[in-house]
DNA sequence: CCAAATTAGAAAGTTTACTTATCATTTCGA
DNA sequence: TCGAAATGATAAGTAAACTTTCTAATTTGG
């Protein structure tokens, strides 16, 4: 490797890639589209997430923060519940919280009033784990959006908010 | 159902759910942080460029659409450029040209020069493809974005290859 | 009160996206 | 030139995010 850094990126080789045979951005269209921006974004977002979380000894997803997140204001709130509250559809959501149980920070029952259901809670491992998480969760949000100003980070969200309203 | 409209997204039942019971944005932490809020953004980006690539006869992700873009500006390309190109790994890339080399699009044979590599070009129904699709899949970065007004749509996109970039 | 509609959850299948490992080939360095 | 390093591709395994379909349980309407 003779000393050089190599520069990779999720995988992904970041080099000259065969010095500069390919035509990238004279006539390709894809690259700045809106999905194709979006779409990379969220790759570096949770890169970001998986990064900062395994640090720390977790290995959590923004959707697992999230579900951890609204069973400990919900206690007692049930899969369908946990999905309309993150936006999620209930099988993605049944999943999520089948590897949350498996790491024992979530416990599942059936309800007493409703059998159909699976009432929520945090475990005590799982309420410790968030309390844990959610400073490192609140600075890697910063994190994600490293390469903009204070002010600039203000209005992205506020775009992004607006973006994604009442769809 | 008498006659009520229901108000799905993507499997998502968006109704009252519950009738007030959670406590949505009282105490929950994850609602506006940037990993939740870029990953619900995606999710919206992916399903409009579903609905409306599948509305004109194909089904076309993001991904799919920049691979078909590299392969048609880099005629002979390998997948691990097409990879560098669109910031993927290869693996990913791989599975991805295998689904448009079954759907036709795409042919791909071994390398004259280079044994390991697997050279890619469009096929005839690849290039008809993509000169339908491109008009499609412009107009539909609008509607990703159709809660912007065009400024805030250009002001956003530029947040956004900011945020990407060079990392 | 009972049949029909609705809802909760899960199962199976697909696609995307990644990690790690392996294999084959090529290139580089001693 | 020959062995080591690097590279292209694939395979296996995991996680997420859906769709469709199914069962079980609960409401609701007649």
């Amino acid at each position: 490797m003779s000393g050089a850094q190599k520069r990779f990126c999720a995988g992904v080789w970041l080099g000259d890639f065969g010095a500069g045979i390919w035509r990238r951005d004279l006539e390709m269209q894809a690259l700045d589209m809106a999905g194709h921006l979006i779409r990379r974004l969220h790759q570096h977002s949770t890169q970001v997430y998986a990064a900062h979380t395994r640090e720390a000894g977790f290995d959590i997803t923004s959707v697992q923060f999230a579900a951890l997140d609204a069973i400990r204001v919900n206690p007692g709130i049930d899969q369908a519940g946990v999905a309309a509250l993150i936006a999620y559809d209930r099988p993605t959501i049944g999943e999520v919280i089948n590897r949350l149980v498996t790491k024992g920070l979530v416990e599942r029952a059936i309800s007493d009033t409703d059998r159909r259901a699976r009432v929520l809670r945090l475990t005590p491992e799982g309420e410790a784990a968030f309390e844990r998480l959610l400073p490192i969760v609140r600075k890697l949000q910063e994190a994600i959006l490293e390469n903009l100003t204070r002010d600039e980070r203000t209005a992205f969200l506020a775009l992004v908010k607006a973006a994604i309203r009442e769809r």
